[in-house]
DNA sequence: CGAGCTATTGAACCCGAGTCAATAGCGTGC
DNA sequence: GCACGCTATTGACTCGGGTTCAATAGCTCG
């Protein structure tokens, strides 16, 4: 047999993850087999296992590390004012969005469905962002009302980037400037409805 | 062995697919086996295939089903004026959310990603309700913008109505209350940053 | 330099999707 | 009312891919 590379614990791992969030920006999980994601990693199938229990959890650990890269590209500048974060907080999701287009596709149009401790990483990513979004508008308390909001206009959001990636017939800031157009007036709406109250 | 009993083709067909539709909408797909199905509807493993070329083909079809009850459910009456029909449509629309609430969850959260025929039957659907919206609020002719923001409110509809049946702290009027004005204030929005010109 | 720890391998196992020749219920014509 | 053909239905088989495991080989440390 060829030459043995014995690498340590964490490198190897890494070496995994990185190669595994490649992979499956590339193909639906289903369609990549652990025979492919071993030879492309030079490493016997076996091995693997050693390192992931199965494949599931391959695929989360792979996810989950992906979330966290995604959560650090999309902090905006602790200096700005809040509405210049919130308009830059968005911008930082849409290069994210451009810059791995594949596997944000990926991850949102078949990942979530793979298991739930998927759905439940891509959820706290949400919410962070949504909480995050709501305090850079200038909204400090999280009642119903607001998180369903907030939720909703992540759901906005998560749309209009894949519609956009999929036809790119406008520019980003049109993008942008309609997404968080979308948030504030909504907001403005609700707290007309409820006479500025916050409950 | 015991007595088969032999059906008409239409009848054992539609017979799978509400089975179908019932399993898929408790178990993500690759939890249902075929087996299961087989057992569950009486019948041996190799009769499925005999109706449906493969599991894939199967799940699809059972999305077309339900797509095809899905969009004639939703339907407003023809006869209200257009911003009721608007109301009216999201109402049926959470109706429906309601009844088939397991379907379509495991839909919007797995069952979009395993089969691009089946993206596409959901995006199909998506299209119509956003373009019945748009013309139930009074717009007529789909430019880029309104395409994008037509699609970006689906996706708020559906986070919201997965909000909502998991945490159920709004009544169904807030709701639909904040989607339509959702909607409504970010048409506004558009039309005045364009200055009402409709490109 | 030897010993032990563990990264690494390859072959074997198992489960579930998909195939196929054989069988049996139902309709039809005589 | 009976035989015959069509096809709905079956069960045993194959095959591919995830998973397991005992054996091997490269580090590291005394």
């Amino acid at each position: 047999m060829t030459t043995r590379s014995r690498l340590q614990l964490d490198e190897r791992r890494a070496q995994l993850l990185e190669l595994g969030m490649t992979i499956f920006g590339e193909k639906n999980y289903d369609e990549v087999s652990i025979d492919e994601i071993a030879q492309r990693a030079g490493i016997s199938k076996g091995l693997l296992y050693h390192y992931f229990s199965n494949k599931r959890n391959f695929y989360v650990a792979c996810v989950r590390e992906g979330a966290e890269i995604f959560d650090e590209a999309v902090q905006p500048d602790k200096e700005l004012p809040p509405l210049e974060r919130a308009y830059q907080g968005l911008e930082r999701y849409l290069d994210f969005v451009e810059a791995r287009a594949g596997a944000y596709q990926a991850l949102l149009s078949s990942g979530v469905g793979v298991d739930p401790e998927v759905a439940a990483i891509v959820d706290a990513s949400r919410r962070r962002i949504a909480e995050r979004m709501l305090r850079d508008t200038g909204i400090e308390t999280p009642v119903p009302s607001l998180r369903v909001l907030a939720r909703a206009w992540i759901g906005a959001v998560e749309a209009a980037s894949l519609d956009w990636l999929e036809h790119r017939d406008m520019t980003r800031e049109q993008l942008v400037e309609m997404l968080v157009g979308m948030l504030m007036s909504t907001l403005q709406t609700i707290f007309d409805a409820e006479g500025g109250v916050q409950e």
